[in-house]
DNA sequence: TTGTAGGCGTTATCAA
DNA sequence: TTGATAACGCCTACAA
């Protein structure tokens, strides 16, 4: 039926040994059998047998990630392009992504790492939207299971990351807001647990107290980093009898609601509001006023999480271990009009 | 290190088969014996290794589906939710889903279909967005792969897929437009070689019969089903010296593109121009006006695509091969104002 | 430079 | 009802 090494083998009177050792480049083949192999195998069409490979091999040439969903309909364009950023590194090393979504926090979530950990599925995760205190972590790094994240934790583990510094982001764009005669600033959260939201909001609070302006609590709420989540916050804030008159987001997708809440008002965001989000989305490049926004280059940090976690693995030289980038303010006309 | 099947036997002092009948539940095994495996198993935290199955039985457990995308910021709900739809009913099943993306039409994308297929890392596949030919459905039936498909296509081959009946859909949408007093109605489609976009066009075009308006072809604009895409065609047909009154899209991010290029010129829509989708995005439902669009129950074709795909691959009784349904027509404020 | 042989962890065949 | 044994396809020490 399908094409082994043996029938390549066979087909040129040589032994499989020889013939998988041309194929794999070692130097102990002569130049020309090296090449009457590759062109036989190139006629007949052989592929190698992966799952062989990985049983010899004890590798599974996969990596895995899960995907933060909370429902069927959970839609942000930072998980499409991280994703494709992923995807697209791991196939380039000719690894395969190995992909599941689960609601974070919950049993089931638990049950798949476990499943692809001692299943021997996977060779390493990739881990995002990072917990204070994140089981994960702990659970892989008890387990020697190697992996990466984007954003870090408090645990007391090493391990290689990447984060944007949300912290000094939020203190740019504050200093941003103030310069543009803001005073009133709110802001709209995500869930205190997540590690982003402690140094977003972290900013947030440095940037008031650079600029002398007093900590209101009435103008932070917390969302779900949702599109319907930033506009019920949104509402919110915008019906406080003394309401915000900029509005800075976790994330462009609360920005986004905010926004629509705002237009709903009456209220031309830009000129009686000002509006910023987090991530650089595309939509919020093209959305009417266009959005201020702290960017990251997503899809490049999701390709170097790849490389990072494959140098890990195997044990090369690992060049980058604790990276740190800073996020881009794009001052658009959600802010500045 | 980890525990295989033969430190089970030998702390039992059985033979590997035996525990091996045990676990998977043949009926020639002691029920005393089968209970000791069972808990020795569980005690030791046995957990097959599944790479020496699927060498042994010459299946993956997997289910490969491969992404269309266009780019690295490619970003479109609808694709959230069908994965996620995928993603679920696979795991629910205990296979797993292997994903990549890749550029339709490309070569990269056929060289990932190949090394799936000859490297049999997966036992079938998941296609969507057809082309009218599709050398996909050629090649893998050709290769006699197991697949299913949303959409269909014209390919002189047998295969079970479910289709969303856009024609019916297009033409109920124009009878709605049309008894909401428009006669002057554009259409904003996809790529002509796209199953979707035949048949949602050949309903537009149906829909005008109907109503006896007469086809003008400087109405109908391609895009690229992109909120970017949408957005520029919209502006074209408004720039018409006779705009459209309403405009009829291929999807829902397309008619979010021509929303967007409506409000910049001032007019209401709703008001001022009607505007429809398709999709049934949650996005469509909050956007201001929301968007009335033609629904269909993504997540759920995506978990029954999954279950008639396994039928195929069991070699199970087939209980659905062709399925079609019917999109829902959601009337909301973008059209009835 | 090439070949022989053993084994990765399962499952399936056959015999006991 | 249980056990010995042979694959599945590949890689790699070791021998030739």
């Amino acid at each position: 039926m399908t094409v082994t090494i043996r029938d390549v083998a066979k087909a040129l009177n040589l032994s499989i040994t020889t013939v998988s050792r041309a194929l794999d480049g070692y130097d102990d083949v002569a130049e020309e059998t090296r090449e009457r192999v590759f062109r036989m195998a190139k006629e007949m069409g052989y592929v190698p047998n992966r799952v062989a490979r990985q049983l010899r091999r004890q590798r599974s040439d996969t990596l895995g990630y899960i995907l933060p969903a909370h429902t069927p309909r959970f839609s942000d364009p930072f998980y499409s392009e991280f994703v494709a950023g992923l995807g697209d590194e791991t196939a380039e090393q000719n690894f395969d992504l190995l992909i599941s979504t689960a609601a974070p926090k919950e049993e089931s979530e638990r049950v798949i790492y476990q499943k692809w950990v001692q299943g021997r599925r996977v060779d390493g995760f990739i881990l995002n939207r990072m917990l204070l205190q994140d089981w994960r972590v702990q659970y892989l790094a008890e387990n020697n299971v190697p992996f990466v994240t984007f954003e870090r934790t408090l645990d007391p583990f090493e391990f290689n990351f990447i984060e944007v510094d949300g912290q000094a982001g939020f203190v740019e764009l504050l200093a941003h807001l103030v310069e543009m005669g803001h005073r009133r600033i709110g802001y709209v959260g995500g869930p205190s647990y997540l590690t982003l939201q402690a140094s977003r909001f972290a900013g947030y609070r440095t940037g008031l107290l650079n600029a002398g302006i007093e900590f209101v609590p009435e103008l932070v709420a917390e969302g779900n980093m949702t599109r319907a989540g930033g506009y019920q916050t949104g509402k919110m804030l915008l019906d406080l009898p003394e309401p915000p008159t900029a509005i800075a987001c976790v994330n462009d997708l609360t920005a986004i609601g905010v926004v629509r809440a705002a237009q709903e008002r009456g209220l031309k965001v830009g000129h009686d509001l000002a509006v910023a989000g987090f991530d650089g989305i595309e939509e919020a490049e093209q959305m009417n006023p266009a959005l201020t926004t702290l960017a990251q280059p997503i899809y490049d940090i999701a390709r170097r999480l790849v490389r990072m976690l494959l140098q890990e693995i195997s044990g090369d030289e690992i060049l980058e271990r604790r990276v740190r980038l800073k996020p881009k303010l794009l001052m658009r006309n959600s802010t500045t009009h």
